[in-house]
DNA sequence: ATGTCC
């Protein structure tokens, strides 16, 4: 290790099968055994080239989240999950901070768990979205599923009101038209039920077995619409809550953190390299897919990087001077904090020292609207890691430097009791 | 994660 640039943050080990596994973990960070597991287990899976878990990695159904993994041929849906096309947007409103009056703000997001009013159909139409493609996918109906346009969902799902706390590169930070007096609106949701019955219908034929050659194509194909599906939700939510608040502002980045996509033929290159001792020259004719859950890609421009709910976002500039983190990375980044606690660990251990009124509170000052009770409990902030230790993490491993942090004013999860 | 499992 000592010449790796990493060391000694990087724990990277090759396995039997030649693939590589990459933990962008340091000591100070805490993970836990069972994600590792499923980080390596994972990486044994034929075709694996190379296995990365983030600084946000924490244990999945079977696969873990915060991880990435490229592979050689072979695509596993089961990997990218139920959720295709997850991912943030971030927009730059019209309202400095000063001006956000959180009570009045509060009070205007109405109605926004219900089906947005405007035809779907006509949406997807006016977002380019062909809707052709909903054909032969074998849903029962799409007409239920598009009434979700629009809508934010529930888990982890959030639209988020923040302001600037720190600027850290001010050049990269006014190159995208925010100042310091700027008020953004970070929108995380993802393809409702389209991507969950795309991978239910695949599990029904193929099971966790991989894909290759030709017989791709089908779920590529639902993939990718998925992805945009997902992406024209974030889209609409945002200006569903900019409407509601009598609001302007503009998308200034849109990110997928649960796809799978081809390998560049750079990226494809740097990867035989990487992976020289494995003599995949022979092998090299097929495409190198690379399959994200729970990560961010490098190549996409800047990334936000959220906290929990009650802390901090970063958002970030993904190294581009450094191949070797670059490729070593999986040209992936950590999509937040991570979980700490399971779902159904945090409210047993939440209930006996904090009221709903604590966890409505985000400890800035501001507001968290989640009348679902068990999820404002499952989604508390003490449920997450650290941010500020994800973010030093993925810093010391030469993956990003800092633009911006900021700060939440006001989360919108659900009125929904 | 889920027009969510009982």
């Amino acid at each position: 290790m000592g010449n790796s640039p990493f060391s000694p943050l990087r724990a990277s080990q090759k396995l039997n099968n030649g693939a590589l596994v990459n933990l962008v973990i340091s000591e100070k960070n805490w993970l836990e055994t069972t994600a590792v597991d499923q980080l390596i287990h994972t990486t044994q899976l034929p075709g694996m080239l190379l296995g990365v878990g983030m600084p946000d990695l924490h244990p999945g159904k079977g696969q873990p989240i915060g991880a990435a993994f490229i592979s050689q041929e072979h695509i596993y849906p089961h990997l990218v999950g139920s959720d295709i096309g997850c991912g943030m947007g971030l927009w730059h409103l019209d309202v400095p901070a000063h001006k956000f009056k959180m009570d009045k703000i509060e009070k205007r997001l109405v109605g926004l768990d219900e089906p947005y009013e405007e035809s779907p159909n006509e949406l997807l139409e006016q977002y380019d979205f062909d809707l052709s493609a909903f054909d032969r996918m074998g849903i029962e109906n799409i007409d239920a599923l598009n009434n979700k346009l629009g809508t934010i969902g529930g888990g982890n799902h959030f639209a988020e009101f923040q302001s600037v706390a720190k600027i850290f590169d001010s050049d990269v930070f006014e190159q995208t038209g925010l100042t310091k007096r700027s008020t953004v609106l970070l929108v995380h949701s993802g393809s409702r039920g389209l991507g969950q019955a795309i991978l239910h219908q695949h599990m029904n034929s193929h099971g966790a077995n991989s894909l290759t050659g030709s017989t791709q194509n089908g779920y590529l194909h639902q993939h990718d619409t998925a992805v945009k599906w997902a992406e024209i939700n974030r889209y609409i939510i945002a200006r569903r809550f900019l409407s509601a608040i009598k609001a302007g502002g503009h998308s200034i980045l849109d990110i997928t953190h649960n796809s799978v996509t081809a390998l560049s033929s750079q990226q494809q290159n740097d990867m035989i390299s990487l992976c020289a001792p494995l003599s995949l020259t022979e092998k090299s004719k097929h495409t190198m897919w690379i399959h994200r859950k729970g990560v961010s890609p490098t190549d996409q421009g800047l990334v936000m990087i959220p906290g929990s709910r009650g802390s901090h976002s970063y958002l970030v500039k993904p190294k581009t001077d450094n191949k070797n983190a670059i490729s070593h990375g999986g040209y992936s980044l950590a999509h937040g904090a991570g979980r700490k606690w399971q779902r159904s660990d945090a409210k047993g251990k939440l209930r006996n020292n904090f009221t709903v009124k604590d966890l409505e509170n985000n400890g800035f000052g501001g507001r968290v609207i989640c009348k679902q009770r068990d999820l404002l409990f499952e989604e508390a902030p003490q449920a997450y890691k650290n941010i500020d230790v994800v973010i030093s993490d993925l810093q010391q491993a030469g993956m990003i430097d800092l633009i911006a942090q900021f700060k939440p004013l006001l989360t919108y999860k659900t009125r929904k009791k």
